[in-house]
DNA sequence: CTACTTGATCGATACTTGTCAATATCGAAA
DNA sequence: TTTCGATATTGACAAGTATCGATCAAGTAG
């Protein structure tokens, strides 16, 4: 278990596929233009064109870009539902607004016990 | 340029920090507990004191969690925005309900001419 | 004070990843 | 078919990182 580097929480890999500064160009580029070129991210994101090609495999595994050849071109485009899951992912944060720490606090002994985990 | 390696951009700091198992499972912890003993993270996310340390600490400097000396433990829960800047970035990705993509691929001659990138 | 407990830090190691150069593949056009 | 342009893949390398054991620092309890 210590060596669980597969990943397969699809939530992780979302937001693995998001966590690059190139990648996240990438999606920003996507985001703005709906449907971009593969040969324009090399200007846009400032990396070579193996790099975008390996980038953009990642965003396509992760299924967070969809491809479509088109004549010599492949124009890439979001994934329609990268914004709603990604979403999904930040209600699945959402406390604060709900449970009042205050009240949380108070009812414990907080000063000296540790509150059970379960 | 090419060696940018230090990011700077919030949004990707915020990604980073997400997207790693332990770390989701510490930040899906003091989701649905609001308040979580630092001791408690090694049970539940398996892993040892240190790798918890080291994981609360990619946390905090990220801005996902805060810390609060009680007695001997420190407890540790949600920054009250964190579900609000991950939708900021999720509402950021949006563009496939705003622009209808058939019309932006019918208005171009797709099959034999690259639309211009900017 | 000492002894104990919690959490942070250090050092080492193994794994993962981002990048590029070189090459291969694929589609279009001549 | 050959040639050319656009992508993908491969191989290698550097940098980052997740993890652990050992240790340190800070606080509590005797």
């Amino acid at each position: 278990m210590r060596d669980m580097k597969k990943t397969t929480d699809p939530e992780v890999r979302l937001l693995q596929a998001l966590a690059d500064p190139t990648r996240l160009a990438i999606v920003r580029e996507l985001a703005s233009n709906a449907e971009v070129c593969a040969c324009d991210f090399t200007t846009c994101c400032d990396v070579g064109q193996p790099t975008v090609s390996h980038h953009l495999k990642v965003l396509r595994e992760a299924g967070v870009v969809a491809s479509e050849r088109r004549g010599s071109w492949i124009f890439y485009r979001l994934a329609p539902d990268v914004a709603q899951r990604l979403d999904g992912i930040a209600r699945g944060l959402v406390t604060g607004g709900l449970i009042p720490v205050g009240e949380l606090t108070r009812r414990r002994p907080a000063q000296t016990a540790k509150p059970a985990s379960a």
